[in-house]
DNA sequence: TTGTATTTTCAATAATTATTGAAAATTAAA
DNA sequence: TTTAATTTTCAATAATTATTGAAAATACAA
């Protein structure tokens, strides 16, 4: 496979793979493009490479930047603005997975520690299994809450190091 | 809170959890739903408790039973089909873990395989920048199926046990 | 078998989400 | 300042995804 088509397919690959986890295609498109820029790039360069228009390309650019995955570049002389991704994959992950807690876990956990104290007599089955559940969801979303720490503090071949000594 | 707002409040909770991570919103309230009951529910239950068609319903627990997070369930006498979910958590999100490598992991990581030996002059700077990326990436999407693998074998209290000993 | 309950399918429709494109706002050079 | 380049916003529209509901298929009891 020539370069040209890989960049078509990974670029398609990645949009396919975030629309999957709820990210927006263009967004993980726009981020695909440049992960695998040797060079910052322009809003105008983005909008060509993926035939999008300004509107679109702006905001999923600024998107991107919320979630810390792109930072603008300046390039001296030139009045527009330029972006680069960051490149490591390990601090992409730990970025990821730190808003993905932030926006939708915290919230998530602060919900069920209000649902594990519902109000209603726990002779009822119904009312037994639902407190029953919740606790079992706390416990659990509390312990990927301290993994995703965990992540956050270390170093990635000490992660997966440690890990994977746990299938051995 | 009493019980039936918490209900209630959960079963939106787990949709818009869903929805955040590219699971349809109806599956996740079936799924909600079926976590927090006593007993099986039947597909006419499911339909009235949650105001959904009988399509929708009946497509939904489909597919909660292709992901192998929900089973049949027969009641004696009943011609009916009843639905009761896995209600251990380490199970569901191994089941969940496993059935998103198949779908979604396993297929980027083939294409990445692909995409790590394009063709192209490497002394251009994208065309090195890009096949940079894909080793990058190929590792460590290797890495995190990996560390599934980890998790599918792997009895909860050891797998988080193990994890959090990272932290101190 | 035949009739009835139940489940499944799927075309039509609705709801949601993403995208466009042009006007408004902002920025910075002249 | 004024002017022109650039970025942002957002109402309108398009595209995608989800849902309905009724007909078809299936399963089962009589």
């Amino acid at each position: 496979m020539h370069y040209e088509e890989g960049k078509r397919q990974f670029i398609q690959t990645w949009g396919r793979l975030g629309s999957e986890w709820g990210i927006n295609r263009s967004m993980a498109q726009v981020h695909a493009l440049l992960l695998i820029s040797a060079t910052p790039l322009s809003t105008e360069q983005i909008m060509e490479e993926l035939s999008i228009s300004r509107g679109n390309a702006n905001m999923n650019i600024r998107d991107l930047l919320d979630w810390n995955l792109v930072h603008k570049e300046l390039v001296p002389g030139d009045r527009k603005e330029y972006f680069r991704a960051e490149k490591d994959i390990w601090e992409i992950a730990r970025r990821i997975a730190k808003e993905r807690k932030r926006r939708e876990i915290e919230p998530v956990k602060n919900v069920l520690e209000q649902l594990q104290a519902v109000e209603g007599d726990k002779n009822q089955p119904d009312i037994a299994a639902f407190i029953q559940m919740m606790e079992q969801l706390n416990s659990f979303v509390g312990k990927m809450d301290t993994s995703i720490d965990v992540m956050l503090k270390a170093d990635q071949n000490w992660f997966f190091g440690t890990l994977f000594k746990l299938i051995k």
